[in-house]
DNA sequence: TATTGTTATACTCTATAACTATA
DNA sequence: TATAGTTATAGAGTATAACAATA
């Protein structure tokens, strides 16, 4: 228990949530870059063809909120999903108001890339006992849910 | 139990811990941005100073991988944390080598920043059961420790 | 007047590659 | 040749503000 030739400390971030999240953040963001990069898409692009098509009809701006951003962060994202033919911006129940669907080529590249993600996850979770795994998605959830 | 008006299914990422990473990293990192910038700070050079501070002499490159960077990383960090007087950059063991030092206004900085990093990360994880913010603490530390 | 979607803009973070000095 | 630090450059992510159309 001494492989390290000198550990570095963390100093005041050591044992944090925080900087915690940091780390693991970085590291699971770049696996999944590299997992998803074949497939053409990128995380944020993956969340919101993921949402938009679990939730058929939904608002730009109900997606980006969803997503954690502000409405203008939709914009560049569905331009791209759309131009990529994943995703539909039709009418909504507005004049002013668009309704985002998920095209057919889209909802067959989320099925392609189920079994990359359900890789990925369990890559980045496999170093934790047993339950730990649900018990830190709980946690996680509670974290982002309580974002006023 | 039911005071969403329509509840948002987050599709494929729904329960993930990749996604749960996501956006609770988001909200954490947006509140220590905020609680940090009246002290000059944002939460990379917090990073950089504690670590600096908690291991006199570092190397900017072993600085950087403790940050999960490349070298190349370091240098703007450094430049500013150099400029406004909280570390130096000393002569290492080689001529090519450098050591890091923070200075006595960055050890300051770092004993004002305590309590408000201990507010903030009492903020993040308030809404947590009892034990749970350490289980998290530590699978977080596992999911980063496991960067090959 | 408020809301929806968009555009413009800028800033931070991060990565890659190339350069210099030293080993 | 390899390593340490830096610089240059580029690209992605995010935020704010302002705009046009509609309500």
């Amino acid at each position: 228990m001494n492989d390290a030739p000198d550990a570095v400390s963390f100093g005041l971030l050591g044992g944090t949530v925080s900087y915690g999240l940091k780390r693991a953040y970085l590291r699971v963001i770049r696996d999944l870059e590299e997992a998803l990069a074949p497939h053409g898409l990128t995380p944020p692009l993956l969340a919101a063809l993921s949402i938009a098509a679990a939730n058929p009809g939904i608002a730009p701006a109900r997606l980006a909120a969803a997503m954690g951003h502000g409405r203008s962060r939709a914009a560049p994202l569905l331009d791209r999903l759309e131009a990529d033919g994943l995703l539909e911006r039709r009418d909504g129940p507005d004049r002013r108001s668009l309704g985002l669907h998920a095209t057919r080529a889209g909802d067959l590249l989320l099925r392609r890339v189920t079994p990359v993600l359900a890789a990925h996850e369990a890559r980045m979770t496999v170093g934790l006992p047993d339950g730990a795994r649900d018990a830190l998605a709980a946690a996680l959830g509670t974290i982002a849910a309580s974002d006023t």
